[in-house]
DNA sequence: CTCATCTCCAACGTTTACGTTGGAGATGAG
DNA sequence: CTCATCTCCAACGTAAACGTTGGAGATGAG
């Protein structure tokens, strides 16, 4: 076996941030035990607290590594029309489906209400460049200029992101018509980019 | 002093309610304790107990309380038009401003990831009837129909919800611009459903 | 071979919350 | 007045999770 060749601590670091992810996700920073995650990751209890420290900081970690993870993923540098905004809302979604333990981390560390989170100028950085993209389209006329780019951004997310808040909603909203998500969003956003 | 002459076991209650909808909105129904419930409410533990039952229990009380005070101060019944149907993202969003509780509650409830919720026929009822208010509204042509209803009824709410579903996102997309959100929602709202 | 490092295991003391119970005081209907 | 009801208080036994520790086996660089 490769894995008893060598220590690897690399994976073993690996092993415990997937766990980490996978029971923050589920039960949230409350609800999750540092047992647990051990127990899913196949490793010792104490080696949580030696890499990771306490709690909080295991979960300050693995949400900053999953958000460079969408940001590697799902890229936006330019958009030249209303139609690369649904592309946008579509790739973001296809995104969350394949990954929805983001949605969730980010949602408990929403509701957690702290004024400041971990990582804050960075990540407003980041944000911060989508919302430059959507301005410089807006000034080259490519899409509507009639909301704020802020607030443009910040909608387009919220239609992608509302189903996986929100899921009960969604499951009562639809319980007549199945639906397609993936092009209702699509649609809408492509309405809210549409110029004239 | 009135509340030394008699017994009244309805403001009891209804302290006991309104404590625990200010410590489940914050902490959850994980992080929230019944003692401190009680001590919120100035009323010992004991009777949430008794007139509640378990932790469970409650909360699925005090979120069916909730959601019947929105129903009723935020009705929604007929639309003419895309205007109206700002102003019905418009009356959406100045409720959760005002209730901030109640967006929380259904984001933790959304998160513990049950199958089914407490009361879900009741609420599908209720959430169809939007729904066919924004059907009839297409019928007759006041309002587009690219959208199935229910597609345009969600993502409506997603527009109004967003914002306090992930704080710390509107925080940093408007790091630069406070701005508008009602403003912006509205006009997001009304685009949706404008024809043509 | 030696030794610093990585890892597991088992148990620790502490804290916190659950849901319950027994006893006692206050109230108002009959 | 009597008694069923409402309420407070203090403490209970149980369970769980925190973060830590001491001891011991495995690994591989030097």
């Amino acid at each position: 076996m490769l894995t008893t060749m060598a220590w690897d601590t690399e994976q073993t670091k690996r092993k415990l941030k997937d766990a980490a992810v996978a029971e923050f996700a589920a039960h949230g920073p409350g609800g999750t035990t540092m047992e647990r995650v051990a127990r899913r990751a196949g490793v010792n209890k104490e080696r949580l607290y030696n890499y990771f420290g306490d709690k909080n900081s295991l979960f300050a970690t693995v949400l900053a590594d999953e958000l460079n993870k969408v940001a590697a993923a799902v890229p936006l540098d330019h958009l030249d029309g209303p139609d690369a905004v649904a592309d946008y809302a579509g790739a973001v979604h296809d995104y969350h489906a394949a990954h929805p333990e983001l949605t969730r981390l980010l949602l408990w560390e929403g509701l957690a209400g702290l004024p400041r989170v971990p990582d804050e100028t960075t990540r407003t950085r980041y944000y911060q460049a989508k919302v430059d993209t959507f301005a410089r389209a807006q000034r080259a006329g490519l899409i509507s200029d009639t909301l704020p780019p802020a607030d443009l951004a910040f909608l387009v997310l919220a239609l992608a992101g509302w189903w996986y808040a929100v899921p009960q909603m969604a499951r009562m909203t639809h319980a007549d018509a199945p639906g397609d998500p993936r092009a209702a969003l699509r649609h809408a956003a492509r309405r809210l980019a549409q110029p004239g």
